[in-house]
DNA sequence: GGGTTCATACGATTATGGTCGTACTACGTT
DNA sequence: AACGTAGTACGACCATAATCGTATGAACCC
């Protein structure tokens, strides 16, 4: 039997952001339209919510891509992860960076 | 025999640049490398110039990748193919972008 | 013309990464 | 306890892309 604690995600700190690692998260379509989506909502989505064009496995590796980036920050709820896009984080590790992409895409935000 | 006019390269144009093409074009090291020494230069440069720790194949491919993104202007001067940052257009179709990411890989400009 | 330099073209190799299927875990519900 | 739901883990496969080597081309110099 696991306890609440162990069920908690690994995540990059702010400082430990890497540009690279950024921008490279970013450059898969299926990646940008989920951060899009995460940007639009303005709130938690769980991979689920996202109605992606891959099957389950495939979308556990995106999330993983993106969590490992610092892009998003997963949370368990019940059986639900539950993703938010770690805006703060990244506004001030690369100021303007995620702004001026989701504007590019077209996001309201 | 050539004439000069053969010699042109095609580069995409300003309405033609994708996003999704300039981030993945940003997001290998190497290339982020150039743009981030073609930006602190503020010049054009020569492809030889960049001492990059690859072959010569393998950096005539990563330039063409820039330049099919449209991130970097391609012209011959006799044997050199300078390189120029295409900053003008990429501000146009993606406001704020090239400047938040030479920002965050602390390049001035 | 011959040699040198800068860069491209093409093919081969290798590494990375996106995809899937199956099995499994954790949580909630009945 | 049994079942359904949400997601993960792991292994396999395949497409893409990074790399190199060799051969080639264009411009320049002697």
């Amino acid at each position: 039997m696991r306890t609440a604690a162990e069920r908690t995600v690994e995540h990059p700190s702010r400082q430990d952001l890497q540009l690279g690692e950024v921008l490279q998260a970013l450059a898969d379509p299926l990646r940008l339209q989920i951060v899009c989506t995460l940007a639009a909502s303005g709130t938690e989505l769980s991979c689920s919510a996202f109605q992606l064009p891959v099957t389950k496995s495939t979308s556990t590796h995106h999330f993983r891509v993106l969590r490992e980036a610092g892009v998003v920050h997963q949370r368990y709820e019940g059986t639900a992860r539950l993703n938010a896009l770690r805006r703060e984080d990244l506004d001030a590790a690369f100021p303007g960076l995620l702004g001026s992409v989701l504007n590019a895409a077209h996001v309201r935000t």
